[in-house]
DNA sequence: TTTTGGCACGTTTC
DNA sequence: GAAACGTGCCAAAA
């Protein structure tokens, strides 16, 4: 497609005629290489702008590390039970060694004061990691509790709920919730592993059903259309917003939408 | 004329 | 205080 390593500009800004002319081929050709474009090559994340897609090749998104927790159902069952487990970079237990408090007894006065101070440094870092992973428990029991739906039935089923709100069912401060989901991932039964803030995202629901509602369409739908479709369905978004979402997952506005078959 | 995207403003969330 | 989000307005494309 050399298509691709020329005109870049032109197809950023989606003047296809332009394009048209400046290979002289049909305008159809060109929205069918657009289209091949956004389906088999991997243009997305951005919002607005899917310029600079360059080498489509290179995939480092959706692919996660380690998740720093676990989502399973016991026995594998996926009936009710879901069970939790936590993952830290050291297992096991932590705690001050027993050892040193019996060896203050036995030293001399002017050592005795030091290790005391040490001592209890230590208890304290001990302790502030105890809590920490007693936050970080509640939390995620919380959030399984609440998005149950979304862990077994999928994304079309996460509620709308913001770190405040959990703050205050926590009683923590508003940051401490901000500072446990930051940078963390999750194992979900499925065996998908998603960022710990996707359980937090206010508009995932109304994607996935937007998603859905393009998928099914027979025909191409505008914007409008889709908005009223959305009501319907009891998701009041704004014409604009449609846009939007539609640019987040990476779909086509729709008069170069429709036509797919086979592009050589 | 209809459909879409840029800009920017008010609000919510971080 | 800063960033993200939803939306209205208006102009560019088709």
């Amino acid at each position: 497609r050399p298509m691709i390593e020329k005109e870049m500009a032109l197809l950023s800004r989606h003047q296809y005629a332009e394009l048209a002319r400046a290979f002289k081929v049909s305008l159809r050709t060109v929205h069918q290489t657009v289209t091949f474009i956004s389906e088999n090559l991997n243009p997305f994340p951005a919002r607005s702008h899917w310029g600079d897609v360059r080498q489509a090749t290179e995939t480092p998104p959706q692919v996660y590390h380690r998740p720093d927790i676990m989502m399973s159902y016991l026995n594998d069952d996926p009936i009710k039970p879901l069970v939790i487990e936590i993952i830290m970079p050291l297992n096991g237990t932590l705690r001050v060694n027993p050892m040193f408090r019996s060896a203050i007894h036995e030293a001399d006065q002017e050592k005795k004061e030091d290790w005391k101070n040490d001592l209890e440094r230590a208890s304290l870092f001990v302790k502030c990691l105890q809590q920490r992973n007693h936050t970080i428990t509640r939390l995620m029991q919380r959030v399984a509790s609440l998005q149950r739906s979304f862990i077994c039935r999928g994304e079309k089923y996460l509620k709308p709920v913001t770190r405040a709100q959990l703050s205050v069912e926590l009683g923590v401060h508003e940051s401490t919730i901000s500072r446990a989901v930051a940078n963390k991932a999750v194992q979900l039964p499925n065996g998908r592993i998603v960022p710990l803030a996707m359980f937090f995202d206010r508009s995932l629901n109304v994607r996935k059903v937007l998603k859905e509602i393009i998928e099914k369409e027979g025909r191409s739908l505008s914007d409008t259309e889709i908005s009223e479709l959305l009501s319907k369905q009891g998701y009041q978004v704004a014409r604009r917003t449609v846009a939007k979402y539609r640019a987040m997952e990476g779909i086509l506005p729709a008069h170069l939408r429709r036509p797919t078959p086979g592009v050589g």
